[in-house]
DNA sequence: CAAAAAAATTGACTTAGATCAAGGTCACAT
DNA sequence: ATGTGACCTTGATCTAAGTCAATTTTTTTG
């Protein structure tokens, strides 16, 4: 499998002794732990819509997604499902000290995770001050999404949420809109389903709302799952949020 | 003020020489660190309803409840309000690091915090580990809630938003149900309208379903805020929840 | 390439919860 | 005790999104 440099988020570490560069490996490499890392480490890659873990299984692993985009849900006894984390290159799986997954954690597109036996994980962790700042670190930055999350969740239209999720795309791939032409483009991994599951609406609706957006000249659909956005700042408005927003600095 | 044991969670660590006790506090005192943590300390209380912090103004202090309830909320420019965080004893406010507030913070009922400035607290994050822990502990945790959060926002229908509040609620106050009894009661110390901000309804629909609950007599009602629960496995099944669930061990 | 499967769209109809509009209760301050 | 304002309830009506049911488009695969 290769791996190629611009999959990865610019919060990443550069680290020349670790061949894969993502987030929670590098932090450790400024300890010199190199060595200990090396031998815990494996890589495992899942088809597009394999389960990585189900909620309530041993979690012999912790780890994070190196390639693809994988989603965290919970599932209800009559089968409504809401996807509580959308998981892309740097993030982590897993939460140390914890036996049993709390969560269902599927492949969305193709995966690679790096993992670690979760208890050697556990003591590095003690061990590693660095290790567990950034843990703090990403942590909080979670929490900070999942609010955001839960604004959308509790108070948004179809058509607000539909916006919201497109820009929260944007965002995470890095298509930041160049400022003189101020036009994104971008797919969407996931499937009408999957953002339903995301947006808390029906399949239905997304495909309704997306639609909409696209009759009312907001965004243009290249083979359903590419979008143009021509105008950064009109999707912006039919988030519903303000117009400086979600800076969280 | 007087502060009374019965008002902080089990999960407080016991420490003699801290007149306060609450986690985040505790933690510290482990590594003998009362000296500085006493200089920086300060108490400060908010009237039921007052503002504690806007979302956009300045953090100079980071803290956590010690008494009473206090809530983080996000509104939209049209006034759409979503709450995000309810603070109990023992909860955090504020995020190391972070100079300006993504939240507002309002008091429920009437609060006590107690502060750190800002700065100085960020300089024991980094020199005590312990304190590190515990934090990330407390995020790990507050990440949980909120994603069980999302699914009630997202998938439950009003009556189980309802069901799921008040197990929530009679939860976090540890009154379990006794074995033998299986009955519980308990004050819901958030108005009517501070549950619509919590659940992401109407103020109306929380009103018609806590008294379709009563009603059907899964709940009893007393003075409007204080809840008895006859059978709580009967309000546990309401919640629309796995029967086993939420034990995120 | 054709057939089958998967994903997405579109239409007709229903419904849970929102909205709008009175009233009723309760705490407490004069 | 009584009046004022905050809080809560209840009813009538509306509507955004859900449900059910085809149909079309895209992708996969034999």
């Amino acid at each position: 499998m290769k791996i190629i440099a611009s999959q990865f988020t610019p919060a990443s570490i550069d680290c020349n002794e670790c061949p894969i560069k993502h987030r929670a490996v590098c932090a450790y490499c400024e300890k010199s732990e190199m060595a200990l890392l090396e031998a815990m480490k494996s890589y495992k890659t899942y088809a597009a819509g394999d389960p990585i873990i189900f909620a309530g299984d041993k979690m012999a692993f912790v780890g994070s997604v190196v390639f693809g985009v994988a989603r965290l849900s919970q599932t209800m006894e009559d089968g409504r499902k809401q996807m509580v984390g959308l998981l892309l290159p740097s993030d982590f799986v897993g939460r140390p000290g914890r036996a049993y997954s709390a969560f269902d954690v599927e492949a969305t597109t193709e995966v690679t995770l790096c993992r670690f036996e979760r208890k050697p994980f556990e003591k590095l962790l003690r061990d590693i001050p660095n290790l567990r700042e950034r843990m703090l670190e990403m942590a909080l930055d979670e929490l900070d999404a999942a609010r955001e999350w839960m604004l959308l969740l509790g108070r948004k239209t179809a058509r607000e949420k539909i916006a919201s999720l497109l820009t929260i795309i944007a965002r995470r791939q890095n298509i930041l809109p160049d400022a003189a032409k101020n036009e994104v483009s971008f797919d969407l991994s996931l499937t009408r389903e999957a953002m339903s599951e995301y947006l808390g609406l029906t399949l239905e609706t997304v495909s309704r709302q997306i639609n909409a957006l696209r009759k009312d000249g907001v965004i243009k659909l290249e083979k359903k799952r590419h979008v143009i956005v021509n105008d950064f700042a009109r999707l912006l408005e039919e988030t519903g949020d303000d117009a400086d927003g979600g800076f969280l600095a």
